[in-house]
DNA sequence: TTATATACTGTAAAAATATACAGTATAAAT
DNA sequence: ATTTATACTGTATATTTTTACAGTATATAA
């Protein structure tokens, strides 16, 4: 993305405000106006730098015809490509090649909050909670997890999703599935650095069922 | 919030779509050219109702000056109170007041179409669905019932979600969970009229998990 | 010194757009 | 039988809006 100058970032701002408060862009006076401009000339030399540099788009012809690029996928070539692992067990999902089953073109904001990768759903331990077989689930890294949260967990060479749960001295990771038991732990055995267990992932946003 | 004619919606949607599409909104002509009218005015006046009925506004003597009023709630008052009906067995669920469990003050357009009640389901019989035990599903009252709709079902006592599905003389009532059975149907059973079938409702849009 | 890019003013014309007015048609309500 | 509401067509016009063209001014780079 190449940088504006101040006068663009300027008019850049003054569409987004004028957009967020009457939920239709600007014409070239009405920028002007905001600005202190004299000449309708002047918005709109600059509203097509803006658009040179990626960051609007124009319709030509068009009254208002001015929209904010949002991620600049010109052609879909530099959406991010988000990878897919499979929830299969044998080791933690790492973003290593070798765990990588396909990458899909998306935007990681399409959630509103950023995340890392897809984990596709196997088994029917989450069916409580309206995760079915071959779900996508959208997966962020974190460090903070709260009560509530669903979490990817790692025992052993088991990978699985579980709520999580901790009051004082016991951690409970509860599955969602009622068919199954809960898992139920004591803190000292798994303990920060025991590594026993690791809380690697937090999920909060699902995507039910796309790309197949 | 006062209730839209078919066109109304009709052009609500096709605006909320463009805005979509474009970022901007669409003049007369084109709303006109996406649902067929020929002359501009027709989108105007189901334009000026729209407004008055509080849907959109319009900023008058600016082009495409159209924005979608998303909450007109102010402090929530004037929000319609949508009743919430058991899906307990013993009778359709009539709107009948001994039949509501209570009201629940939400827009019935946020689902983008109107619906007319939220139905508790009871039981795991859609689980496969992603509708689980306590979830509220929006309905709306209908009589065009399409192959694949989830529709309510009234047979005898017993009150159901199932997908719908005829062709020609066979009926079938497909439940949600693999654990049931299929309830097929010959069509003359229960044609028009016989009393023993009433598809009473269909349903298009799910409401999880709000407002237990 | 001479480009070159940025940042405007000022004007004007063509095109897009909103919107008023005059009708027609139909179904439902009174 | 008559009104009323919905749902348009068709035309016309004033206004809004885009956008091209001709300039001016200033700072920076070659």
């Amino acid at each position: 993305m190449k940088e504006l100058t101040k006068q663009q970032l300027k008019v850049l701002k003054s569409v987004e405000v004028y957009l967020n408060k009457t939920g239709f862009p600007p014409t070239r006076v009405e920028i002007c106006n905001k600005l202190g401009f004299k000449s309708p000339n002047a918005a709109e030399m600059h509203l097509r730098a803006l658009e040179k540099k990626g960051y609007i788009s124009i319709k030509n012809g068009s009254s208002r015809g001015i929209s904010i690029v949002k991620n600049q996928k010109v052609f879909g070539t530099n959406l991010d490509q988000v990878p897919v692992i499979g929830l299969v067990a044998a080791g933690s999902p790492t973003l290593a090649e070798e765990n990588i089953e396909k990458r899909i073109p998306c935007d990681p904001h399409m959630f509103g909050e950023n995340f890392d990768y897809f984990l596709r759903v196997k088994g029917l331990s989450m069916i409580d909670a309206g995760i079915h077989e071959d779900d996508l689930v959208a997966i962020k890294k974190t460090t903070e997890v709260k009560n509530g949260d669903l979490v990817v967990v790692r025992l052993e060479d088991e990978v699985t999703l579980k709520y999580f749960k901790k009051d004082n001295y016991i951690l409970e990771l509860i599955p969602a599935n009622k068919d199954f038991s809960i898992i139920l732990n004591d803190i000292p055995k798994f303990k920060k650095g025991s590594g026993k267990l690791k809380i690697q992932d937090l999920k909060k946003y699902i995507q039910k069922k796309i790309y197949k």
